[in-house]
DNA sequence: CGTCATTTTGAGGTATTTCAACGAAGGTGG
DNA sequence: CCACCTTCGTTGAAATACCTCAAAATGACG
Protein backbone atom coordinates (compact mmCIF):
# COMPACT_ATOMS: atom_id res chain seq x y z
CA UNK A 1 0.00 0.00 0.00
CA UNK A 2 1.21 3.55 -0.66
CA UNK A 3 1.69 4.95 2.93
CA UNK A 4 2.56 8.79 3.29
CA UNK A 5 -0.42 10.19 2.47
CA UNK A 6 -2.10 11.34 5.67
CA UNK A 7 -3.27 14.80 5.80
CA UNK A 8 -0.70 16.66 7.14
CA UNK A 9 -1.43 19.86 9.35
CA UNK A 10 0.95 22.50 7.83
CA UNK A 11 1.50 24.34 10.97
CA UNK A 12 0.05 24.39 14.61
CA UNK A 13 -2.21 27.36 15.21
CA UNK A 14 -0.37 29.78 16.99
CA UNK A 15 2.11 29.37 14.10
CA UNK A 16 -0.81 29.98 11.46
CA UNK A 17 -1.51 33.26 13.46
CA UNK A 18 2.02 34.67 12.92
CA UNK A 19 1.84 34.02 9.71
CA UNK A 20 -1.44 35.36 9.10
CA UNK A 21 -0.28 38.59 9.59
CA UNK A 22 1.65 38.49 6.79
CA UNK A 23 -0.74 36.97 4.03
CA UNK A 24 -2.76 38.21 1.10
CA UNK A 25 -5.78 36.35 0.86
CA UNK A 26 -6.84 35.97 -2.76
CA UNK A 27 -10.58 34.99 -3.66
CA UNK A 28 -9.68 33.20 -7.24
CA UNK A 29 -12.52 31.82 -9.71
CA UNK A 30 -11.73 28.46 -11.36
CA UNK A 31 -8.79 28.29 -14.21
CA UNK A 32 -6.97 31.29 -12.54
CA UNK A 33 -3.49 31.20 -13.08
CA UNK A 34 -1.67 32.32 -9.98
CA UNK A 35 2.33 32.11 -11.39
CA UNK A 36 3.71 31.33 -15.08
CA UNK A 37 6.89 29.06 -15.93
CA UNK A 38 9.78 30.89 -15.67
CA UNK A 39 8.19 34.16 -13.76
CA UNK A 40 10.54 35.42 -10.25
CA UNK A 41 9.82 33.46 -7.74
CA UNK A 42 8.45 35.83 -5.10
CA UNK A 43 5.99 34.45 -3.03
CA UNK A 44 5.25 30.88 -0.84
CA UNK A 45 1.36 29.77 -1.37
CA UNK A 46 -0.83 27.96 1.03
CA UNK A 47 -4.42 26.93 0.00
CA UNK A 48 -7.39 27.51 2.37
CA UNK A 49 -9.89 25.97 0.33
CA UNK A 50 -10.06 24.77 -3.52
CA UNK A 51 -7.86 23.09 -5.70
CA UNK A 52 -4.98 23.90 -8.13
CA UNK A 53 -2.94 22.08 -10.54
CA UNK A 54 0.77 22.58 -10.97
CA UNK A 55 2.16 21.49 -14.22
CA UNK A 56 4.83 21.85 -17.47
CA UNK A 57 4.22 22.37 -21.28
CA UNK A 58 6.88 20.11 -23.03
CA UNK A 59 8.71 21.26 -26.29
CA UNK A 60 6.15 18.85 -28.06
CA UNK A 61 3.40 20.34 -27.03
CA UNK A 62 2.60 17.89 -24.37
CA UNK A 63 1.66 18.87 -21.21
CA UNK A 64 2.38 16.87 -17.86
CA UNK A 65 1.05 17.87 -14.49
CA UNK A 66 3.34 17.57 -11.89
CA UNK A 67 0.74 17.75 -9.21
CA UNK A 68 -2.65 18.26 -7.47
CA UNK A 69 -3.00 20.00 -4.53
CA UNK A 70 -6.01 21.08 -2.26
CA UNK A 71 -6.55 22.44 1.04
CA UNK A 72 -3.90 23.29 3.57
CA UNK A 73 -1.14 22.15 0.61
CA UNK A 74 1.93 24.51 -0.03
CA UNK A 75 3.02 25.18 -3.21
CA UNK A 76 5.74 27.82 -4.82
CA UNK A 77 8.78 26.35 -3.01
CA UNK A 78 9.73 23.62 -6.28
CA UNK A 79 11.78 26.30 -7.20
CA UNK A 80 14.92 28.38 -6.94
CA UNK A 81 14.57 31.56 -8.05
CA UNK A 82 12.48 31.47 -10.38
CA UNK A 83 9.05 29.31 -10.63
CA UNK A 84 9.38 25.96 -13.24
CA UNK A 85 5.58 24.89 -13.17
CA UNK A 86 2.91 26.81 -14.18
CA UNK A 87 -0.32 27.05 -11.41
CA UNK A 88 -3.93 27.10 -12.24
CA UNK A 89 -6.53 26.87 -9.67
CA UNK A 90 -9.54 24.15 -10.58
CA UNK A 91 -12.27 25.28 -9.23
CA UNK A 92 -12.80 28.72 -7.40
CA UNK A 93 -10.38 28.63 -4.28
CA UNK A 94 -9.32 30.56 -1.48
CA UNK A 95 -5.06 31.17 -1.28
CA UNK A 96 -2.41 32.81 0.74
CA UNK A 97 0.51 34.58 -0.46
CA UNK A 98 3.72 34.96 1.82
CA UNK A 99 5.94 37.00 0.20
CA UNK A 100 9.74 35.53 0.51
CA UNK A 101 10.92 38.86 1.46
CA UNK A 102 8.97 38.67 5.04
CA UNK A 103 8.87 35.41 4.95
CA UNK A 104 12.67 35.35 5.65
CA UNK A 105 11.99 37.53 8.77
CA UNK A 106 10.15 35.39 9.95
CA UNK A 107 12.19 32.54 9.85
CA UNK A 108 14.69 34.46 11.33
CA UNK A 109 12.47 35.08 14.57
CA UNK A 110 11.11 31.62 14.71
CA UNK A 111 13.21 28.61 13.33
CA UNK A 112 10.40 26.25 14.30
CA UNK A 113 8.11 27.65 11.69
CA UNK A 114 10.99 27.29 9.10
CA UNK A 115 11.18 23.76 10.46
CA UNK A 116 7.37 23.35 9.57
CA UNK A 117 8.20 24.02 6.10
CA UNK A 118 10.56 22.44 6.10
CA UNK A 119 8.79 19.18 6.64
CA UNK A 120 6.06 20.37 4.57
CA UNK A 121 8.79 20.02 1.52
CA UNK A 122 8.97 16.67 2.38
CA UNK A 123 5.60 16.02 2.21
CA UNK A 124 5.30 17.21 -1.25
CA UNK A 125 8.70 15.17 -2.22
CA UNK A 126 7.34 12.04 -1.18
CA UNK A 127 3.73 13.12 -3.11
CA UNK A 128 6.42 13.54 -6.08
CA UNK A 129 7.58 9.78 -5.41
CA UNK A 130 4.14 8.72 -4.94
CA UNK A 131 3.17 10.25 -8.26
CA UNK A 132 6.60 8.58 -9.86
CA UNK A 133 5.26 5.13 -8.44
CA UNK A 134 1.93 5.53 -10.08
CA UNK A 135 3.34 6.55 -13.73
CA UNK A 136 5.47 3.60 -13.05
CA UNK A 137 2.67 1.61 -13.48
CA UNK A 138 2.05 0.19 -16.96
CA UNK A 139 -1.83 -0.67 -16.65
CA UNK A 140 -3.93 2.26 -17.30
CA UNK A 141 -6.93 1.21 -14.82
CA UNK A 142 -4.08 0.54 -11.69
CA UNK A 143 -2.86 3.80 -12.71
CA UNK A 144 -6.76 5.82 -12.42
CA UNK A 145 -7.29 3.63 -9.36
CA UNK A 146 -4.45 5.00 -7.85
CA UNK A 147 -5.42 8.66 -8.65
CA UNK A 148 -9.14 8.43 -7.17
CA UNK A 149 -7.48 6.81 -4.34
CA UNK A 150 -5.88 10.16 -3.97
CA UNK A 151 -9.19 12.13 -4.67
CA UNK A 152 -10.85 9.86 -2.40
CA UNK A 153 -8.77 10.88 0.20
CA UNK A 154 -9.18 14.60 -0.19
CA UNK A 155 -13.01 14.22 0.41
CA UNK A 156 -12.85 11.91 3.22
CA UNK A 157 -14.48 13.84 5.72
CA UNK A 158 -16.18 16.21 3.59
CA UNK A 159 -18.24 13.76 1.63
CA UNK A 160 -18.98 10.03 2.13
CA UNK A 161 -15.83 7.56 2.56
CA UNK A 162 -17.21 6.06 -1.03
CA UNK A 163 -17.66 9.35 -2.73
CA UNK A 164 -14.76 10.79 -4.83
CA UNK A 165 -15.23 14.36 -5.92
CA UNK A 166 -13.41 14.44 -9.63
CA UNK A 167 -12.26 18.64 -9.41
CA UNK A 168 -10.29 17.99 -12.75
CA UNK A 169 -11.09 17.39 -16.34
CA UNK A 170 -10.22 13.83 -18.05
CA UNK A 171 -7.61 15.40 -19.67
CA UNK A 172 -5.96 16.55 -16.78
CA UNK A 173 -6.08 13.28 -15.29
CA UNK A 174 -4.47 11.73 -18.61
CA UNK A 175 -1.76 15.07 -18.29
CA UNK A 176 -1.16 13.30 -14.80
CA UNK A 177 -1.36 10.29 -14.75
CA UNK A 178 0.63 10.05 -18.48
CA UNK A 179 -1.88 8.43 -20.42
CA UNK A 180 -3.63 9.48 -23.61
CA UNK A 181 -7.42 11.17 -23.04
CA UNK A 182 -8.80 8.18 -24.57
CA UNK A 183 -6.96 6.03 -22.29
CA UNK A 184 -8.00 7.44 -19.30
CA UNK A 185 -12.06 7.06 -20.89
CA UNK A 186 -11.53 3.95 -21.16
CA UNK A 187 -10.25 3.12 -17.91
CA UNK A 188 -13.23 4.79 -16.01
CA UNK A 189 -15.12 2.67 -18.66
CA UNK A 190 -13.48 -0.53 -17.37
CA UNK A 191 -13.69 0.37 -13.69
CA UNK A 192 -17.69 0.64 -14.55
CA UNK A 193 -18.28 -2.13 -16.29
CA UNK A 194 -16.31 -4.29 -13.71
CA UNK A 195 -18.66 -2.91 -11.04
CA UNK A 196 -15.71 -1.52 -9.39
CA UNK A 197 -16.51 2.27 -9.20
CA UNK A 198 -19.48 4.18 -10.65
CA UNK A 199 -19.36 7.28 -12.63
CA UNK A 200 -22.17 10.18 -11.99
CA UNK A 201 -21.71 13.35 -14.16
CA UNK A 202 -17.91 13.46 -15.20
CA UNK A 203 -17.05 14.87 -11.82
CA UNK A 204 -17.83 12.78 -9.16
CA UNK A 205 -17.69 9.35 -8.53
CA UNK A 206 -18.54 6.53 -6.01
CA UNK A 207 -16.71 3.37 -5.17
CA UNK A 208 -18.96 0.30 -5.67
CA UNK A 209 -16.56 -2.45 -4.47
CA UNK A 210 -13.89 -0.96 -2.24
CA UNK A 211 -12.76 -4.92 -1.45
CA UNK A 212 -11.40 -4.76 -5.29
CA UNK A 213 -10.76 -1.20 -5.78
CA UNK A 214 -8.22 -1.24 -3.04
CA UNK A 215 -6.68 -4.10 -4.58
CA UNK A 216 -6.02 -2.74 -7.66
CA UNK A 217 -4.35 0.39 -6.27
CA UNK A 218 -2.42 -1.40 -4.20
CA UNK A 219 -1.37 -4.56 -6.77
CA UNK A 220 1.52 -1.91 -8.01
CA UNK B 1 15.54 22.19 -22.49
CA UNK B 2 15.22 20.00 -18.57
CA UNK B 3 16.91 23.09 -16.62
CA UNK B 4 16.93 23.23 -12.76
CA UNK B 5 19.93 20.12 -12.54
CA UNK B 6 22.89 22.62 -12.14
CA UNK B 7 25.18 21.55 -9.72
CA UNK B 8 23.70 23.48 -6.28
CA UNK B 9 26.34 23.79 -3.65
CA UNK B 10 24.21 22.58 -0.75
CA UNK B 11 26.73 24.74 2.18
CA UNK B 12 28.75 27.45 2.46
CA UNK B 13 32.16 26.89 3.82
CA UNK B 14 31.57 28.31 7.51
CA UNK B 15 28.73 26.27 7.57
CA UNK B 16 30.00 23.16 6.31
CA UNK B 17 32.50 23.42 9.02
CA UNK B 18 30.00 24.11 11.55
CA UNK B 19 28.14 20.65 10.51
CA UNK B 20 31.47 19.16 10.34
CA UNK B 21 31.55 19.31 14.02
CA UNK B 22 28.47 17.23 14.53
CA UNK B 23 28.46 15.14 11.79
CA UNK B 24 30.04 11.43 11.49
CA UNK B 25 31.63 9.94 8.51
CA UNK B 26 31.50 6.31 7.09
CA UNK B 27 33.49 4.91 4.75
CA UNK B 28 31.05 2.51 2.77
CA UNK B 29 31.73 -0.44 0.34
CA UNK B 30 29.66 -0.39 -2.69
CA UNK B 31 26.07 -2.01 -1.74
CA UNK B 32 26.17 -1.26 1.53
CA UNK B 33 22.73 -0.11 3.06
CA UNK B 34 22.70 2.85 4.72
CA UNK B 35 18.83 2.10 6.20
CA UNK B 36 16.12 0.28 5.09
CA UNK B 37 12.72 1.16 4.55
CA UNK B 38 10.16 1.54 7.70
CA UNK B 39 13.47 1.86 10.05
CA UNK B 40 12.92 4.91 12.33
CA UNK B 41 14.54 8.00 11.41
CA UNK B 42 17.27 9.63 13.09
CA UNK B 43 19.55 11.16 10.62
CA UNK B 44 20.52 13.11 7.79
CA UNK B 45 22.78 12.20 5.13
CA UNK B 46 25.34 14.41 2.76
CA UNK B 47 27.43 12.66 0.68
CA UNK B 48 31.23 13.49 0.69
CA UNK B 49 32.16 10.99 -2.41
CA UNK B 50 30.48 7.98 -4.07
CA UNK B 51 26.87 7.75 -5.04
CA UNK B 52 23.94 5.93 -3.83
CA UNK B 53 20.45 4.75 -4.76
CA UNK B 54 16.99 5.57 -2.85
CA UNK B 55 14.26 2.79 -3.96
CA UNK B 56 11.35 0.81 -2.87
CA UNK B 57 10.30 -2.60 -3.37
CA UNK B 58 6.25 -2.94 -4.52
CA UNK B 59 4.41 -5.68 -3.29
CA UNK B 60 4.25 -6.70 -6.92
CA UNK B 61 8.03 -7.82 -6.47
CA UNK B 62 8.85 -4.59 -8.98
CA UNK B 63 11.26 -2.64 -7.74
CA UNK B 64 11.13 1.73 -8.17
CA UNK B 65 14.61 3.63 -7.94
CA UNK B 66 13.50 7.09 -6.69
CA UNK B 67 16.73 9.16 -7.25
CA UNK B 68 20.57 8.44 -7.71
CA UNK B 69 22.28 10.17 -5.59
CA UNK B 70 25.90 12.25 -5.81
CA UNK B 71 28.93 13.81 -4.50
CA UNK B 72 27.57 16.85 -2.33
CA UNK B 73 24.20 15.77 -2.20
CA UNK B 74 21.65 14.88 0.78
CA UNK B 75 18.98 12.25 1.62
CA UNK B 76 17.37 10.68 4.45
CA UNK B 77 15.24 14.10 4.34
CA UNK B 78 11.49 12.43 2.33
CA UNK B 79 10.76 10.99 5.60
CA UNK B 80 8.28 11.51 8.79
CA UNK B 81 9.51 9.54 11.58
CA UNK B 82 10.57 6.27 9.74
CA UNK B 83 12.30 6.28 6.06
CA UNK B 84 10.21 5.24 3.25
CA UNK B 85 12.88 4.07 0.97
CA UNK B 86 15.95 2.10 1.75
CA UNK B 87 19.36 3.43 0.21
CA UNK B 88 22.30 1.69 -1.04
CA UNK B 89 25.58 2.45 -2.12
CA UNK B 90 26.53 2.32 -5.68
CA UNK B 91 30.18 2.65 -5.31
CA UNK B 92 32.64 2.86 -2.52
CA UNK B 93 31.25 6.11 -1.02
CA UNK B 94 32.20 8.48 1.92
CA UNK B 95 29.06 9.72 3.90
CA UNK B 96 28.46 12.07 6.74
CA UNK B 97 26.09 11.32 8.95
CA UNK B 98 24.02 14.09 11.28
CA UNK B 99 21.85 12.83 13.47
CA UNK B 100 18.36 14.83 13.82
CA UNK B 101 18.36 15.44 17.54
CA UNK B 102 22.19 17.80 17.03
CA UNK B 103 21.08 19.03 13.96
CA UNK B 104 17.71 20.67 15.38
CA UNK B 105 19.92 22.38 17.84
CA UNK B 106 22.27 23.81 14.80
CA UNK B 107 19.01 25.10 13.52
CA UNK B 108 18.04 27.07 16.85
CA UNK B 109 21.35 28.57 16.47
CA UNK B 110 21.66 29.80 12.91
CA UNK B 111 18.66 29.71 10.81
CA UNK B 112 20.71 29.99 7.88
CA UNK B 113 21.42 26.89 7.54
CA UNK B 114 18.06 25.63 7.96
CA UNK B 115 17.09 27.52 4.87
CA UNK B 116 20.30 25.71 3.46
CA UNK B 117 18.42 22.71 3.62
CA UNK B 118 15.31 23.93 2.49
CA UNK B 119 16.93 25.31 -0.24
CA UNK B 120 18.49 21.63 -0.82
CA UNK B 121 14.91 19.86 -0.15
CA UNK B 122 13.57 21.99 -2.85
CA UNK B 123 16.36 20.58 -4.87
CA UNK B 124 15.46 17.09 -4.64
CA UNK B 125 11.58 17.36 -5.18
CA UNK B 126 13.01 19.70 -8.52
CA UNK B 127 14.98 16.45 -9.34
CA UNK B 128 11.96 13.84 -8.95
CA UNK B 129 9.63 16.35 -10.71
CA UNK B 130 12.52 15.89 -13.29
CA UNK B 131 12.30 12.27 -13.21
CA UNK B 132 8.30 12.63 -13.50
CA UNK B 133 9.01 13.78 -17.01
CA UNK B 134 11.47 11.29 -17.84
CA UNK B 135 9.45 8.51 -17.10
CA UNK B 136 6.19 10.15 -18.79
CA UNK B 137 8.02 9.73 -21.83
CA UNK B 138 6.57 6.96 -24.16
CA UNK B 139 9.91 6.12 -25.41
CA UNK B 140 12.75 3.80 -24.32
CA UNK B 141 15.69 5.72 -26.07
CA UNK B 142 14.31 9.45 -24.93
CA UNK B 143 14.34 8.02 -21.28
CA UNK B 144 17.71 6.70 -21.60
CA UNK B 145 19.37 9.64 -23.12
CA UNK B 146 17.69 11.52 -20.45
CA UNK B 147 19.32 9.54 -17.74
CA UNK B 148 22.77 9.68 -19.42
CA UNK B 149 22.58 13.25 -19.75
CA UNK B 150 21.63 13.88 -15.58
CA UNK B 151 24.91 11.21 -15.19
CA UNK B 152 26.93 13.45 -17.80
CA UNK B 153 26.20 16.48 -15.48
CA UNK B 154 27.89 14.36 -12.58
CA UNK B 155 30.69 14.35 -14.25
CA UNK B 156 31.02 17.47 -15.72
CA UNK B 157 35.10 18.14 -14.04
CA UNK B 158 36.38 14.58 -13.28
CA UNK B 159 36.35 13.25 -16.26
CA UNK B 160 35.88 14.74 -20.02
CA UNK B 161 32.72 16.32 -20.66
CA UNK B 162 31.39 13.50 -23.29
CA UNK B 163 32.18 10.90 -20.63
CA UNK B 164 29.56 9.34 -18.94
CA UNK B 165 30.37 7.43 -15.71
CA UNK B 166 27.81 4.85 -15.21
CA UNK B 167 28.09 3.71 -11.61
CA UNK B 168 24.81 1.35 -11.64
CA UNK B 169 23.67 -1.54 -13.28
CA UNK B 170 21.57 -2.04 -16.14
CA UNK B 171 18.80 -3.61 -14.09
CA UNK B 172 19.02 -0.24 -11.98
CA UNK B 173 18.57 1.84 -14.76
CA UNK B 174 15.12 -0.29 -15.89
CA UNK B 175 14.00 0.34 -12.56
CA UNK B 176 14.40 4.28 -12.74
CA UNK B 177 13.66 4.62 -16.05
CA UNK B 178 10.14 2.34 -15.45
CA UNK B 179 11.34 0.12 -18.09
CA UNK B 180 12.02 -3.75 -18.48
CA UNK B 181 16.07 -4.45 -18.24
CA UNK B 182 15.47 -5.69 -21.63
CA UNK B 183 14.14 -2.11 -23.44
CA UNK B 184 17.54 -0.97 -21.63
CA UNK B 185 19.77 -3.12 -23.06
CA UNK B 186 18.04 -2.61 -26.14
CA UNK B 187 18.34 1.26 -26.28
CA UNK B 188 21.43 1.50 -25.32
CA UNK B 189 22.08 -0.75 -28.79
CA UNK B 190 20.14 1.50 -30.65
CA UNK B 191 22.22 4.68 -29.45
CA UNK B 192 24.94 3.06 -30.39
CA UNK B 193 23.84 1.70 -33.76
CA UNK B 194 22.76 5.55 -34.76
CA UNK B 195 26.21 6.70 -33.88
CA UNK B 196 25.16 8.88 -31.51
CA UNK B 197 26.19 7.29 -27.87
CA UNK B 198 29.21 4.60 -27.27
CA UNK B 199 29.44 2.04 -24.53
CA UNK B 200 32.72 1.05 -23.41
CA UNK B 201 32.40 -1.65 -21.10
CA UNK B 202 29.42 -1.47 -19.28
CA UNK B 203 29.77 1.63 -17.12
CA UNK B 204 31.43 3.54 -18.57
CA UNK B 205 29.74 5.62 -21.98
CA UNK B 206 30.97 8.31 -24.58
CA UNK B 207 28.96 10.65 -26.71
CA UNK B 208 29.39 10.56 -30.13
CA UNK B 209 27.24 13.18 -31.69
CA UNK B 210 26.53 16.15 -28.97
CA UNK B 211 24.24 17.54 -31.24
CA UNK B 212 21.75 14.47 -31.82
CA UNK B 213 22.42 13.63 -28.16
CA UNK B 214 20.71 16.70 -26.87
CA UNK B 215 18.01 16.94 -29.80
CA UNK B 216 17.01 13.46 -28.32
CA UNK B 217 16.87 14.37 -24.78
CA UNK B 218 15.18 17.54 -25.15
CA UNK B 219 12.47 16.17 -27.21
CA UNK B 220 10.40 15.52 -24.75
C1' DC C 1 -30.88 28.32 -27.22
C1' DG C 2 -26.80 28.09 -30.02
C1' DT C 3 -21.88 27.62 -30.09
C1' DC C 4 -17.70 25.50 -28.74
C1' DA C 5 -14.73 22.83 -25.99
C1' DT C 6 -14.67 18.44 -23.98
C1' DT C 7 -15.76 13.73 -24.00
C1' DT C 8 -16.83 9.36 -25.99
C1' DT C 9 -16.36 5.49 -29.19
C1' DG C 10 -14.12 2.73 -32.99
C1' DA C 11 -10.22 0.68 -35.71
C1' DG C 12 -5.49 0.12 -36.80
C1' DG C 13 -0.45 0.72 -35.88
C1' DT C 14 3.53 0.45 -32.91
C1' DA C 15 6.07 0.36 -29.09
C1' DT C 16 7.31 -2.13 -25.02
C1' DT C 17 6.54 -6.30 -22.18
C1' DT C 18 7.00 -10.99 -21.48
C1' DC C 19 9.02 -15.46 -21.93
C1' DA C 20 12.95 -18.30 -22.88
C1' DA C 21 17.67 -19.41 -23.55
C1' DC C 22 22.38 -18.19 -23.96
C1' DG C 23 26.66 -15.63 -22.82
C1' DA C 24 29.49 -12.80 -19.82
C1' DA C 25 31.14 -11.00 -15.56
C1' DG C 26 32.20 -10.74 -10.81
C1' DG C 27 32.87 -12.85 -6.36
C1' DT C 28 34.08 -16.84 -3.44
C1' DG C 29 36.39 -20.74 -1.88
C1' DG C 30 39.47 -24.38 -2.56
C1' DC D 1 45.77 -18.82 -8.83
C1' DC D 2 42.21 -21.26 -10.80
C1' DA D 3 37.55 -23.11 -10.97
C1' DC D 4 33.08 -22.76 -9.74
C1' DC D 5 28.85 -20.41 -9.08
C1' DT D 6 25.77 -16.78 -8.81
C1' DT D 7 24.38 -12.59 -10.72
C1' DC D 8 23.95 -9.75 -14.55
C1' DG D 9 23.59 -8.92 -19.35
C1' DT D 10 22.29 -10.01 -24.20
C1' DT D 11 19.47 -11.55 -28.03
C1' DG D 12 15.19 -13.32 -30.38
C1' DA D 13 10.07 -13.96 -31.12
C1' DA D 14 5.27 -13.44 -29.83
C1' DA D 15 1.51 -10.99 -27.23
C1' DT D 16 -0.48 -7.32 -24.97
C1' DA D 17 -1.72 -2.61 -24.19
C1' DC D 18 -1.54 1.89 -25.25
C1' DC D 19 -1.32 5.57 -28.84
C1' DT D 20 -2.87 7.83 -32.87
C1' DC D 21 -6.26 9.30 -36.06
C1' DA D 22 -11.05 10.29 -37.16
C1' DA D 23 -15.90 11.19 -36.31
C1' DA D 24 -19.98 11.55 -33.42
C1' DA D 25 -22.20 12.87 -28.95
C1' DT D 26 -22.41 15.12 -24.78
C1' DG D 27 -22.13 18.92 -21.80
C1' DA D 28 -20.79 23.68 -20.51
C1' DC D 29 -21.38 28.51 -21.10
C1' DG D 30 -22.66 32.81 -22.73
Amino acid sequence: MAKGHDPVELLSDAHRQELARHATTHILPARAIIYRTGSTATSLFIIGDGAVKTFRDLPSGRRRIAAFFFARDLFGLAEAGVYVNTVQTLIPSRIYELEMSTLTGVFQRSPDIELQFLTKACHVLREAQHHNIIVGRRDAVGRLAMLLQLLLKQNWLATGRQEIAIPMTRSDMANYLGLSLEAVVRACRRLEMQGIVEFIGRHQGRIIDRRRFDALASNV
